[in-house]
DNA sequence: GCTCTTCCTTGCTCCAGGGCAAGCCGGCTC
DNA sequence: GAGCCGGCTTGCCCTGGAGCAAGGAAGAGC
């Protein structure tokens, strides 16, 4: 791939103002004026991913916090017997790392690039100090993280409450939310997401995530391909999700 | 019980001042200085809770932050098909009812005092007011949520990887760090505590619950009573929470 | 095209733990 | 003391889903 006149070279990072544009389009800042959002940008640097790269790395000493711009994350851990579980995906939009940066703990995960991604990152003490100076942004972070809280909440009661099938049929109507895109057979959702991946998130195998797949696709429900998935009716999925939805259809 | 002069009636409420004094030595708001004390005063009130009445109920429009001073509560939740779920035990200097309140949602769960107890109250227009003119208070805030959600979503990972014996040994650990008392066979859990209480927690069965008690009785690491657990040995449950302790002593 | 790798599927076995029934125990009220 | 009630225990059965093995299919690299 030849790299053309005009044409902006894809490694290279975006300029000051660039930065300026892309943070006032995050929900956590949109409260910022003009002058607050100046004043946030001291410090702020632009990070690239390539797909396959860390942002960070479990265990090591949170020293930025983040905010994904464009791209992909996979939020991961590893327990100390050596199983591996998705926390969460980050889509643009969403911060990441941060909780940690604020109290000051080691990152409790690793974040994965699974698409080339643009971060944007602050030293832990220089966002702290926006933080402290900007009250509407500690008002919007305070929001984020009942937001946050209250989602991880659900996942925990799911977890303890429901079985399998349902807590799959969660996991991609939360994905499709997250990411989902419209396309002729239904909503795709816009990530590569393998059957191990999908029982990463909700605690289960491989092998019972392909089972309840094939079955929902033999239904006609989904579409499920190489690390791909895709929702041919949403709504039947939603009454798995919430009730008992009469096991045949 | 008669009323003995000069002792102070059971259920008669706090003065202002005495409201001030609780809070001073609450963790949250620690960073205060007097006169940003005084400003929390306002709109602050005392609520006297018997047991088995609730400080809200689940499904309420979130209208109060609250503080317990003294006394129990237990956090929890009734799933849709009608499972019961233990989310936390509140124990005093703890915020509760906290985070609907800061974002607007209705009470996720229902608040019951499961002990005399006491809690000090804001109407939330009133509270964020606090939050929004008090830095230091925003601050503390920020990192409480940053806990609670490091919490949360490492009872997540648990549920997602962890086998019920383990979970036991988790909850009773995490317990006994919130409100453990030193007696002579052990460590009390200080909290009228079911071996259904204990399923609900972590997503079980008492009747299961109580196969584990029953097995670490024998093996001489709890005392367990009606409602009621001593861990007389807790490093051996550490032991059981952290690792594959041999499944025989 | 062929090969390698990775992901996916499916059949089989096995067991942790759920569900239920029966009965016990300790503390309460009358 | 008698009876009752709520919590606890234990035995039995049964199932959801884990674990494993064998094989198929879709890319990726050559």
């Amino acid at each position: 791939m030849a790299h053309m006149p005009g044409e902006r070279e894809p490694s290279s990072l975006p300029s000051q103002e660039e930065i300026r544009g892309e943070l006032a389009g995050i929900p956590l800042f949109e409260d910022l004026d003009e002058s607050e959002l100046d004043r946030l940008l001291v410090g702020a640097a632009p990070v690239r991913l390539e797909t396959g790269a860390a942002a960070f790395h479990q265990g090591d000493e949170a020293r930025t916090f983040q905010v994904l711009v464009r791209g992909r994350l996979k939020l991961s851990q590893v327990t100390a017997d050596g199983q591996q579980v998705t926390l969460r995906y980050i889509t643009p939009g969403e911060m990441f790392g941060g909780i940690a940066a604020l109290n000051g703990k080691p990152f409790p995960a690793s974040a994965l690039a699974v698409a080339p991604s643009l971060a944007v990152r602050w030293e832990r003490e220089a966002f702290q100090r926006h933080v402290q100076e900007l009250p509407r942004l500690s008002w919007k972070l305070i929001g984020e993280l009942s937001r946050r809280f209250s989602e991880a909440q659900s996942r925990f009661r799911e977890m303890a409450t429901e079985r399998v099938e349902r807590r799959v049929a969660r996991a991609l109507l939360r994905l499709a939310h997250q990411t989902g895109r419209r396309v002729e057979e239904g909503v795709l959702i816009d990530l590569p997401l393998s059957r191990q991946d999908l029982a990463e998130m909700i605690g289960t195998t491989q092998f019972t995530v392909s089972r309840v797949l094939s079955d929902w696709e033999r239904r006609g429900l989904v579409e499920a391909g190489r690390a791909r998935v895709i929702l041919r009716q949403p709504h039947q999925l939603v009454l798995v999700a919430e009730d008992l939805a009469g096991s045949e259809g």
